[in-house]
DNA sequence: ATTAATTTGTTGGTCGTCCAACTTTTATTT
DNA sequence: AAATAAAAGTTGGACGACCAACAAATTAAT
């Protein structure tokens, strides 16, 4: 289990190393969340499981939870460029679109089961930690943005139950709570389940 | 802010004096947890809170896990009865009842603020602490129950889209996802809006 | 040679549990 | 009914485990 066996002794650029370690770092603390909650990703195992010495987290970021905010940002970027590319799609119907960012939520690179586990660590820790609020409420924010207009698009070929902006947050919870089913070790509802349970709310919205 | 001022020497049977403990302990762990999240709700908070030494813990339970697993089971019994004599109410019909037992889960007593607050903190910390899941779990499939009948009853006036457990899984997820966001200090959604919304679920359900 | 990367022992702090001393209630004896 | 012994309730200091941040020393890159 010596570092040897993982990786020989490469010589690289300090760029290179910088970035390979500020990587590393993220996903490690990410997945340590997942594995062991926020209060049990401690500097020691986030650190082990990068391959790192316990003292390189305050070398590469001021402090542990600068780290962890920084992963938390990192957790969005990704998944909501995704879903953005979907929304754009002007060959597809709006509720075409809808639906199939609710299908790309269940399924990877969105969803892995790291991620959901994450997500529920930090945003139930985010009532308690300011730090985590904003790039969770940045999230929610973009995610109403980019499906609020397309229930607006669906509403000028049949009338919704409800407003576009409420449409678009009601499907966001239900993805939560979703994500949050999953994310349990119980594992009582699969991906299949979820994406017609979120066909069941979108057709909800319509009278 | 003497205890004197609080309650003057009260002279109590032993039997009423464990009651009293154990109730005020029960009480305190849950509004700790709800105002500090689980690994904020530390011995000295808790006895605060309960205005008690914090040696008493150890008297009245194992130990502090001990006394939070309790508070978690103690958080279902009255919620859970609510809703069941809501079932139970033939006068209403099936859709009436379904959209009753949504709507008194955003009002007291069922709701509360501490209530919610404290179920997302239990329900994330139990990915990582196998006590809190078999509570989780029964009140999860006590709400099936519950439910499920109703929406079968209901299947034999019109069409379902999913099976009657589907559905009421569906409904007790979303349900919990409006939890959480209600939770948060954000409070961007409304008991009004919730209610609204899982109307919406509810009447997706059908085709 | 100078700067950056890395390691690891140290420091100061928090926490749950234990425990010995103390108080109040209950049971027993006179 | 009063005195006394036993049991239960209560308190807060002490202990050991754990942790994040720091810092001095070592190694590697420039």
């Amino acid at each position: 289990m010596s570092l040897v066996t993982k990786q020989q002794k490469i010589r690289r650029t300090q760029a290179e190393i910088r970035v390979f370690r500020e990587k590393a770092l993220l996903r490690a603390a990410l997945v340590t969340v997942a594995k062991f909650d926020i209060e049990g990703a401690t500097v020691a195992r986030i650190c082990a499981e990068a391959d790192a010495s316990r003292g390189l987290i305050t070398h590469y970021f001021d402090n542990k939870e600068d780290l962890l905010v920084a992963a938390l940002s990192n957790l969005f970027n990704e998944a909501q460029s995704f879903k953005d590319a979907i929304a754009k799609d002007d060959n597809l119907s709006a509720i075409t679109r809808i639906h199939d960012i609710a299908n790309s939520s269940f399924q990877a690179p969105v969803y892995t089961w790291e991620m959901a586990a994450a997500w529920q660590a930090y945003s139930s820790a985010s009532r308690f930690n300011k730090a985590y609020q904003e790039p969770i409420r940045l999230s929610t924010q973009k995610f109403i943005n980019t499906v609020a207009p397309l229930f607006k698009l669906l509403a000028a070929e049949q009338p919704l139950r409800l407003q576009p902006e409420e449409a678009a947050r009601g499907l966001f919870i239900f993805i939560n709570g979703l994500w949050n089913s999953m994310a349990s070790e119980e594992n009582d509802i699969r991906a299949e389940e979820a994406i017609m349970q979120c066909d069941v709310y979108i057709n909800g919205c319509l009278k």
